[in-house]
RNA sequence: GGGCCUAUAGCUCAGUUGGUUAGAGCACUUCGUUUACACCGAAGGGGUCGGGGGUUCGAGUCCCUCUGGGCCCA
């Protein structure tokens, strides 16, 4: 046994890190069965991104869960990934580099980029995917070791030899294996269809990457004209896309319209022909009350246009400009001349061409009305996004389809939520769908469609009929090769074949987590040994997204659940009660606390946060985890050097009987409630309250035990009462160390070598039954009450020394404890170290109800002369 | 507009199926370097549990309602 003389937190960070990782303390056990094994699906982050608090914050709460499964036996899987597949780290190879991507290029092997980025994007060097993703898989690396050093500073117990990656070759063919077989099963479909489509971007959207933003409009009043030259106005914040107006829209109530339903309308400045319908979703009180359905304006028109059958009259194109030739809808002469001054324009442009024309033909009236309202943004986008037909690729997800839908929510409802509250956040998104999921993105980076499609004798593509690689090619890029069956010579030509130019949403591949870890499609025993997953960890911002979209994958390819449980974090919010999050600035850099702390600070912090309570950024938390840690420290040194060994400690109801003092008892009564609680406190994800059970214990026994014992741990009061105190002191110190293991791997595992061997993340949790059957038995017949009464007769005259303002260690020649009937038993059993903590001569105990609130008060105290001081 | 969460000490938060006198830490005041700990210890002050109503022998806890804050979806 080696007890430093003076224990700190400095350094232990390293020193154990290294060790666990030498000693493969968190490694997985492959040969195992699924009832042993407790698997986590941790959702991989974006290691391009910058870290933050909030890594710490919800990678810790994971953390203190794996590590109780761990010690109460399983057999953990859990595993890192990084997702490194999507649009944040195409930027960062980018810029990092200077090179830009066109699926299009050959594949250089061997390709080196410039040594020094060029300034101008114009100069980068343009390469394909391929050598694309070799890069950013080069990149990466960089900025995975520095993810990866935090949380292994953080003390993650992640098993980092089973490190994945979201666009490494497995993850790849995992993600196109899934797609064909949902295209297989009829899961996944293409369609042409109204898309959502980011112009910046040039890539459709899909209904989870939305965002509402508050932009100012302003509503322009203008007449259509009926039969009868009768002028019908219109209030619209889009008058640019008048030409593409397919009919008026009116409230089949509103009385209003009413007579016009059924009847024809002519268009300003374009002279087309418009019926005007009615249906439910035009709101009489908006406007004038009457909507032009422009085809694809906004969402609204969408559903305006499928239920009407209204005909498709689509303006603008994927640049986001009009349309070049003007559409064959628009006849007369006049009103073609109108577009031909829109053609090719922007968005932008066009809006104030048309309303220059409509304000000199006297067709606005009155003045445009000023507005602000909700507009639809892609999330990372920053221009408002259109509405354009296009062809795409979708994967069912019931927005479309009630019996799928219904089996979506029983998933949901198989789930067990932590908390309980946020599976309504994933029904009432699963409710409120209004499409399937559409995963085709118009971008180069990313894991490819894995089809193409054979072009007839004309050049056209058969959509109908794709070609698609067998299984154990994957993966593949159809944009660099050939399809299976046809050579190169044969791509984009007559009776050739073409392939897909898209790439798959990066939810389509981080969806497949559990699949891609748990090596599904590829050695089915191991994942049948993980999957369904325990644990999925997650904040409650992608429930919508990351969640959802892993359940409809599973549902689709494994008739499963993908988890068990799902784990929902809190945000962290600044101390304005602001979400931290980098557009806003206020994000904190994570080291510096660590540096300044100590991870097992940090993480007191974090695991004193239940599950999905968004918690304050608070250095006050880590103060007082970096105190109970080095308390600990202190406290175990203590212990340990008054004798206490692995030989005291209890194990057994067998041991038991060395424990016969009623205070000694008192502190095994606490013991064991604290450590029933506690367990069923992480049965239920409540890490939370099981770190609040074992901390207020753990100042029990620091703040009134320890204090007590003093006297005779020091062999004041013969053997037999010294026995009894080392056994208590082994006891609880062997216990405490593994309840607070979870919460502070680092100062636990560091006393733990003090005075044991192997490391306390491999011990067994302290509830089991063997154990747990010695601790009852060392506090049989006795009452926690001893402690707590005794405690208070301390304080009692600690309280009348400061008062008199003496030195605690002034002697008391005698005092009264005053308690009721019922507690003087309690001050019995602790009388001897009461007396001999408070330097007590003579304590007389007196039955009764005192005055005040206390129900045992200490009086008639009278104190030895003081010390004389000697004058200096 | 719909849904969910939240309101407890100056601050950050506990408070289990309703059950004695509502707790912890920080901050504040006073005292103290006694043999684990000054990155410390001891003692103390500080609460109409957001407002109102109800159920109950009993409500911080359950129900209704109002108000403030936050989030998600329209």
């Amino acid at each position: 046994m080696t007890v430093p003389d003076r224990p700190a937190l400095e350094g232990l960070e390293d020193k154990l890190s290294d060790r666990w990782r030498a000693e493969g303390t968190y490694a997985f056990e492959a040969d195992t069965t699924r009832e042993q094994v407790y698997s986590i699906d941790t959702p991989p982050p974006t290691a391009s991104g910058s870290l933050h608090v909030g890594h710490m914050f919800s990678y810790t709460q994971t953390d203190v869960l794996a590590r109780y499964q761990r010690m109460n036996g399983k057999n953990v899987f859990y595993p890192m990934g990084w997702d490194d597949n999507g649009l944040p780290t195409e930027r960062r190879v980018q810029n990092y580099y200077g090179v830009r991507c066109d699926p299009t290029k050959p594949y250089i092997p061997g390709y080196q980029p410039p040594e020094k980025p060029a300034k101008n994007q114009r100069d980068w060097d343009v390469v394909s995917r391929r050598n694309f993703i070799e890069l950013c898989e080069e990149l990466a690396v960089e900025d995975e070791k520095v993810f990866e050093n935090l949380f292994t500073r953080l003390g993650l117990s992640v098993d980092w030899s089973l490190t994945y990656r979201t666009i490494d070759d497995t993850s790849r063919a995992v993600s196109q294996r899934g797609f064909l077989r949902n295209l297989a099963s009829g899961d996944a479909y293409m369609a042409e269809a109204p898309t959502l489509w980011d112009v910046t971007f040039r890539t459709a959207v899909a209904q989870a990457e939305l965002e509402d933003r508050e932009v100012p409009g302003a509503y322009h009043r203008i007449p259509f004209f009926t039969a009868a030259g009768e002028k019908v106005f219109i209030e619209t914040t889009r008058p640019e896309l008048l030409p593409a107006c397919s009919a008026l829209v009116a409230h089949p109530d509103d009385e209003r319209y009413q007579p016009l339903f059924g009847q024809t309308v002519t268009s300003p400045l374009f002279g087309v022909q418009v019926e005007v319908r009615a249906h439910g979703l035009a709101k009489p009180d908006k406007g004038s009350g009457i909507a032009m359905v422009c085809t694809f304006g906004d969402l609204t028109d969408v559903t305006w246009w499928r239920e009407l059958n209204l005909p498709t009259r689509t303006v603008v194109g994927r640049d986001g400009r009009f349309h070049a030739e003007t559409p064959e809808w628009i006849t007369n002469e006049s009103g073609r001349a109108e577009y031909e001054k829109l053609a090719g324009k922007t968005v932008f442009s066009a809006k104030e061409t048309v309303v220059t024309a409509l304000t000199e033909a006297e067709l606005v009236d009155g003045e445009p009305k000023k507005i602000t309202h909700p507009v639809n943004f892609y999330e990372k986008g920053d221009k408002p996004l259109e509405v354009i037909s296009s062809r795409q690729w979708y994967i069912r997800n019931g927005g479309r389809d009630a019996e799928r839908r219904e089996k979506l929510l029983a998933r949901g409802r198989q789930l067990s939520w932590h908390p309980e509250f946020m599976r309504s956040r994933y029904e009432n998104w699963v409710e409120g769908l209004n499409g399937d999921w559409l995963v085709s993105r118009q971008r180069f980076f990313g894991v490819p469609i894995p089809v193409w499609y054979p072009l007839d004798a004309s050049g056209e593509p058969d959509y109908e009929h794709p070609i698609v690689p067998a299984e154990d090619q994957l993966p593949v890029d159809p944009v660099a090769e050939a399809a299976p069956g046809y050579d190169e010579t044969q791509r984009d030509v007559p009776g050739g074949f073409t392939g897909d130019p898209d790439v798959l949403d990066t939810w389509a591949t981080s969806s497949l987590t559990p699949q891609i870890v748990g090596r599904w499609s590829r050695d089915e025993e191991f994942f049948g040994k993980v999957f369904p997953f325990d644990l999925r960890p997650q904040g409650h911002d992608i429930i919508r997204t990351w969640l959802f979209s892993t359940v409809v994958r599973a549902e689709a390819l494994n008739d499963s659940v993908p988890w068990n449980h799902t784990a929902l974090s809190g945000w962290i919010l600044d101390p304005d009660r602001k979400k931290m999050s980098k557009s806003k600035g206020n994000v904190v850099v994570p080291t510096d606390v660590l540096d300044e702390y100590g991870s097992d600070a940090v993480r007191y912090w974090a695991a004193s946060a239940k599950l999905g309570a968004d918690t304050a950024y608070e250095v006050a938390q880590m103060k007082i985890g970096r105190r109970l840690a080095i308390k600990l420290l202190n406290a175990s040194k203590f212990a340990l050097n008054l004798g206490a060994s692995v030989d005291n400690v209890v194990r057994s109801a067998d041991d038991a009987a060395v424990i016969t003092n009623p205070l000694d008892k008192a502190l095994m009564v606490r013991l064991y409630d604290t450590v029933q609680q506690s367990s069923r406190a992480f049965e239920t994800y409540d890490y939370a309250r099981a770190l609040n059970l074992t901390e207020s214990f753990f100042w029990q026994f620091t703040d009134d035990y320890v204090e007590l014992i003093k006297d005779r741990a020091y062999g004041g009061h013969g053997e037999a009462e010294q026995a009894s105190v080392l056994a208590t002191l082994a006891t609880t110190l062997d216990a405490l160390l593994r309840l607070l293991a979870p919460f502070q791997p680092f100062a636990t595992d560091e006393v733990w070598g003090w005075w044991r061997t192997g490391s306390v993340h491999r011990a067994p949790w302290p509830g089991r039954a063997e154990e747990i059957a010695g601790i009852e038995a060392a506090s049989a017949g006795a009452t926690a009450d001893v402690l707590a009464a005794v405690a208070l007769a301390l304080g009692g005259i600690r309280r009348a020394k400061s008062e008199a303002k003496v030195k605690q260690r002034t002697e008391v020649l005698a005092a009264v404890v005053t308690a009721p009937e019922n507690r003087l038993g309690s001050l019995r059993g602790g009388l001897a170290d009461l007396k001999a903590a408070g330097n007590v001569r003579e304590l007389t105990l007196l039955a009764g109800n005192p005055d005040g609130e206390a129900d045992i008060e200490v009086s008639q105290v009278e104190l030895a002369a003081p010390e004389e001081v000697p004058a200096s």
